[in-house]
DNA sequence: CTAAAGCCTCACGTTGACGTGAGGGTCAAG
DNA sequence: CTTGACCCTCACGTCAACGTGAGGCTTTAG
C-alpha cells in the first residue's frame, strides 16, 4: 500500500511516516515511480511506534527495540544483555512516569471533586 | 528563602524556577537587592508543578490548576464548570497516557523476558 | 577590603517529533 | 491531454522546557 493508506489506516501523518523511515524504524519498498510500498504488517509496526513514542521513549530506543518484536509483541531473538540492561532502564523510566501520572489524575480528581475511586484504567 | 535553597530542596534546577515564574506557575516576592525571596509553600508548589510536568500537562494548564489547590492538594474554590470540565479532559487524556504506558510497559517485559507479572506499580 | 559565592536580566541555543511550503514527477479519469 | 489527486525530495519553521553564557550587581567569609 501507498503511504496515503497508511497514514489513514494508522492515523499517523504522511509526515511522520517519512520521519520514522528517516529514523530507520520503517523500511517500506520503492515501486518504480519511486513511491513508498508498505507491507500489511506496517499497520501493526506503526501502532507499536505510536504506543512507545507516547511512553516517551525516543526514536533510537524503538530503533533498538522493534526488530526484536515479532508477530504481535512477541518476545525474541537478541540474548544481547547490553540490550536487555537499557531495557530494564527504560521499564523503570516508564513505570516511574506511570506513578507520576496517578499522582497527577488524584492531584485533578481532588480538584474536580470526582471521588478517589480505585479506578482499575 | 533565596532561588539556591529552593533549587536545592526541590531538585529544580535555578534556570527552571525562574522559568516557572516566567510562567506564572509561582510568584515569589522580592528583596530589596532584587533577589528572589520564596516562602515554605514554594516548596510543595513546585513539587506539584514537577508532578504534573511529568504528566505531560503543559505550563498553561499547570496555571489553571494550581490557583485551586491550596494546603496539600486540596478541594478548593473555583465552582467555574468551564474549568471542570477542562480538568475532566485533562484527566481523560491522564488516563489514555497511563494506558499507552501500561502497553508499553508489556512490551519491554516480553522483549526482556520478563513474566508478565500483574505489577502493582 | 577583597575575593568568591550567589543572584540578576537579557537573549540565543538545544532537542524531538513532526508541520509546512517549494518545486516538481506520476497516474487514473474524463 | 489536461486536470486533480497522490507522491517525491529538500529544507526551513515550530513548540516546550529548559540549558548556557554574557555582563554586571550584592552579599558573605576571611
Amino acid at each position: 500500500m501507498k503511504i496515503g493508506e497508511l497514514s489513514r489506516r494508522t492515523g499517523a501523518s504522511i509526515r511522520a511516516l517519512r520521519y520514522y523511515e528517516e529514523q530507520g524504524l520503517l523500511s517500506p519498498e520503492r515501486l518504480p515511480s519511486g513511491y513508498r510500498d508498505y507491507d500489511e504488517r506496517s499497520v501493526a509496526t506503526v501502532a507499536r511506534i505510536r504506543v512507545l513514542l507516547s511512553a516517551g521513549l525516543n526514536s533510537t530506543a524503538i530503533a533498538e527495540i522493534l526488530p526484536n518484536v515479532v508477530d504481535d509483541s512477541v518476545v525474541l531473538t537478541g540474548r544481547c544483555p547490553e540490550l536487555r540492561d537499557g531495557l530494564a532502564v527504560e521499564r523503570a523510566r516508564i513505570t516511574e512516569r506511570i506513578e507520576a501520572l496517578v499522582a497527577a489524575r488524584a492531584i485533578l480528581d481532588s480538584l474536580i471533586g470526582r471521588p478517589l475511586v480505585i479506578d482499575p484504567a
